[in-house]
DNA sequence: AACGCGTGGCT
DNA sequence: TAGCCAAGCGT
């Protein structure tokens, strides 16, 4: 089956941002919400549910965090370190993490900076700022215990969208759409016939992938993890092994001939130079030193002192530094 | 909506 | 080599 003019004009939302909005819309004002299936959609579905599925229960990684043993707070750990940083560099520094703080109210009892601390070398350290917001949340407002209901997760610290559909399909197996990366490029090429998705995520992507998500529960959780592995080994962003794909043959981007992206590239980001790269400097100093750090020894990570004082308020501003008397400086301890 | 936010491996 | 890329979130 290969994309429908629905599917293939919804998922080219590069070009097309809104065609999904306003079906949206439309459904939305006309009444009770029940999704809207486009029938060639439907069908779509059934053939790709069985050989993904299968593909996964052969080929799955073997992670700590879907082992049973992980529970919800496992999984909404590893989900934390997972955005924006590859598997291989969280797999150590989740396994001491969940030593140490085996659940959420562990977690809450210390400072942040421990949590920063802990955080390592992961990047984007606010995450463990806010995982450590999200453990206080979880002690404080949900009885210790990671919330079920996706818009209790939205609402704590550090949960997106993503985040919480994650928690609520992987940790609690239930029927919810996930949306990451990986399976917005899997329903692109297979679905939408597209190299790859559009940079925001598109109201068109969020109904295609309620459209796809099988009926029943179980079956719905495996989907999500499933596509998710597809993504990640197999249709890969820089070189998909398609050869190695149990959904190749009704692939909508492989039918095409594989057509190189049309459209605007992804903005690269630029690091060197960067006061991104300054604020890691400064924060590696300071996760190193159990003391404050005096002023004097921040200065050697940077020359330039306008950029390095600006690193160093926004650093403070973010929570993650906290100024003392003296010109000292340590990881938060409120 | 576009941007800022870390870090390191890969091509 | 210099981008490109990695299970996003908040503003």
């Amino acid at each position: 089956m290969t994309a429908t003019t629905e599917t293939s004009s919804a998922a080219s939302s590069p070009r097309n941002p809104r065609d999904g909005a306003e079906a949206d819309a439309a459904v939305a004002s006309a009444g009770p919400v029940v999704d809207p299936v486009d029938p060639d959609l439907a069908e779509t579905a059934r053939s790709l549910h069985a050989p993904v599925v299968d593909w996964f229960a052969a080929h799955a990684r073997d992670l700590p965090w879907r082992r049973r043993e992980a529970g919800a707070w496992g999984v909404m750990v590893s989900e934390f370190m997972l955005q924006q940083t590859p598997v291989n560099r969280v797999l150590p520094v989740y396994e001491q993490w969940l030593e140490r703080w085996p659940r959420p109210a562990d977690l809450a009892a210390e400072p942040p900076g421990e949590a920063v601390r802990a955080w390592g070398r992961l990047g984007y350290p606010r995450r463990a700022l806010r995982l450590h917001g999200a453990a206080k949340a979880i002690a404080e407002r949900h009885g210790g215990e990671v919330p079920e209901e996706h818009a209790q997760l939205l609402a704590l610290p550090g949960v997106g969208e993503y985040t919480a559909a994650a928690v609520v399909s992987f940790a609690y197996g239930k029927r919810h759409a996930v949306l990451d990366t990986n399976v917005r490029r899997v329903f692109a090429r297979a679905v939408g016939g597209q190299q790859y998705p559009p940079n925001a995520t598109t109201a068109a992507e969020r109904r295609i992938a309620r459209a796809l998500l099988p009926e029943d529960e179980a079956t719905a959780s495996r989907w999500a993890a499933a596509t998710m592995e597809l993504g990640a080994l197999v249709c890969t962003a820089r070189s998909p092994e398609c050869a190695r794909c149990p959904i190749a043959e009704q692939c909508a981007w492989q039918l095409a001939g594989a057509p190189a992206h049309e459209g605007p590239a992804r903005r690269t980001q630029s690091y060197a130079g960067t006061d991104r790269q300054v604020r890691g400097r400064l924060l590696a100093v300071l996760r190193a030193s159990k003391d404050p750090v005096p002023q004097s020894d921040l200065d050697q990570v940077w020359h330039e002192p306008v950029q390095r004082a600006r690193a160093l308020d926004g650093l403070v501003s973010d929570g993650l530094v906290e100024p003392l008397d003296g010109g000292r400086y340590r990881l938060p301890l409120t």
